[in-house]
DNA sequence: TCTGGGGTCCTAGGACCC
DNA sequence: TCTGGGGTCCTAGGACCC
């Protein structure tokens, strides 16, 4: 059977987010911020047409800001994310079959659908914005890579007012790749931009006709499967349900530089039980933990450390991962350095059912399952920080600055979005 | 003054083994 | 001058993604 595969992808996702619960913003340059609003992490079409470049540092605009030029949000991933799980309800609708691949994109599989696939798509599109208030593209191809490169002639089209892109037979496909710029291909990063380039290769067509083992030889297998894929030939396959994760991180950079040791224990306990959260999210027990702390990498006199703490038995325990990131922290502290970050990875897991612990292995803290359950459950129904362990300071002079903030409008109760009728 | 966070996969090279 | 040849496993780092 031949593969069919859709790319929808959120437009100008975090600013749409906001837009949604703010009409205001609609037809303003808006731009998102990251955390501790240090740089652009989305804009609208009226702010890239001003010519405000993706990852620009706040202050950069500032004076835009504050003139009322561009108007600026703090994220707000909290809300993103529960819009995005309205999006893929939606899509799960539509199709037999789907992968969340990230916050603002889903592919689908469209195999055998024996439908007009351009309307289809175009009605997806369409009830996404009516149920949800997202504008979409879809691109459609017989690749995931052909899917992505052809939602992205999406928005190079202007023709394609739809913002569907539906390309199933090899001339048409053909015509797009001698557009497209290989920069442009899904996997093809900077780096291997720059060197394909130096082979003479710039255009999508031009990788796709190049000899694929000597781009396994020459690079990778990745940019071989890529050339193929460009090809018609299936390298990537839907993966439906997400993969259990491998890696649990909670790293951030502090709103202020932080010198005292005292600071970074709570920074750093404050990391460690976020990532906590994530592991017993995912139902796993962790064996290792990773920590690292730095200066900016702006910094005249950097200094940048981490260490590995080995668990002694497999642990969810919010305590004794705390107890590990401080034990880690010591050994790494150097004083008098103005640190911007500090970060926490948990890695090497074990799925918590069916663990059976060791007849030497020290046994877990009584009650720990319940008690941890206990604080998730109040932190969930009564929003984050409520109960926390006392290493996670209420409110830290590092703490994360978030200076444009928009409501939790579907995530709080108090939050919520006030409607006056009459 | 101010420059994001969280992931995945692949590869090269070292350690170790017989 | 020449200096086994495979394996495996692990890790650090590179490259990529959104």
């Amino acid at each position: 059977m031949i593969k069919v595969f859709g790319l929808v992808d959120c437009h100008t996702c975090y600013v749409s987010c906001e837009r949604i619960f703010n009409p205001k913003l609609v037809g303003k340059p808006v731009v998102v911020l990251s955390n501790n609003d240090g740089a652009v992490v989305a804009r609208s079409d009226e702010v890239k047409a001003m010519g405000v470049k993706m990852g620009t540092p706040y202050f950069e605009i500032k004076d835009q800001v504050k003139s009322g030029k561009i108007i600026a949000c703090s994220s707000n991933y909290a809300l993103y994310q529960d819009i995005s799980n309205r999006i893929t309800k939606v899509i799960s609708e539509f199709v037999p079959a789907y992968e969340v691949y990230s916050i603002d994109e889903s592919f689908i599989d469209l195999t055998g659908i024996n439908e007009d696939l351009e309307k289809l798509c175009k009605e997806l599109k369409h009830q996404i914005y009516r149920q949800v208030g997202m504008p979409v593209g879809v691109g459609v191809g017989r690749t995931k890579t052909l899917a992505k490169l052809n939602n992205w002639a999406s928005k190079k089209w202007k023709a394609k007012t739809g913002s569907v892109v539906v390309l199933l037979d090899a001339e048409r496909q053909e015509k797009l790749l001698k557009f497209a710029d290989v920069g442009e291909i899904w996997g093809i990063g900077s780096r291997t931009n720059k060197r394909l380039e130096l082979l003479g290769i710039t255009k999508a067509n031009q990788l796709a006709q190049y000899d694929s083992k000597m781009l396994r030889k020459m690079f990778n297998v990745n940019v071989e499967r890529t050339a193929r894929e460009l090809n018609g030939q299936v390298c990537f396959d839907l993966s439906e349900g997400p993969e259990p994760k491998q890696n649990i991180a909670s790293t951030r950079m502090f709103g202020k530089r932080a010198y005292e040791l005292l600071e970074l224990r709570q920074a750093v306990a404050t990391y460690a039980a976020r990532a906590a959260v994530k592991l017993r999210k995912e139902k796993m027990l962790t064996s290792c933990l990773q920590i690292f702390i730095q200066t900016s990498r702006f910094d005249d006199r950097p200094y940048s450390n981490g260490t590995i703490v080995g668990l002694e038995s497999p642990t969810d325990d919010t305590r004794e991962l705390i107890a590990a990131a401080q034990a880690g922290l010591t050994r790494i502290f150097r004083p008098g350095f103005p640190y911007a970050k500090a970060g926490i990875m948990l890695s090497q897991f074990e799925p918590k059912s069916g663990y059976i612990p060791d007849l030497f292995a020290k046994p877990a803290r009584r009650n720990a399952d319940n008690l941890m359950s206990l604080i998730d459950l109040v932190n969930k129904t009564q929003g984050r920080g409520t109960l926390r362990f006392a290493a996670e300071p209420e409110a830290a002079s590092w703490g994360m600055k978030r200076e444009f903030l928009s409501p939790a409008y579907t995530t709080k109760w108090s939050e919520l979005l006030k409607v006056k009728v009459g």
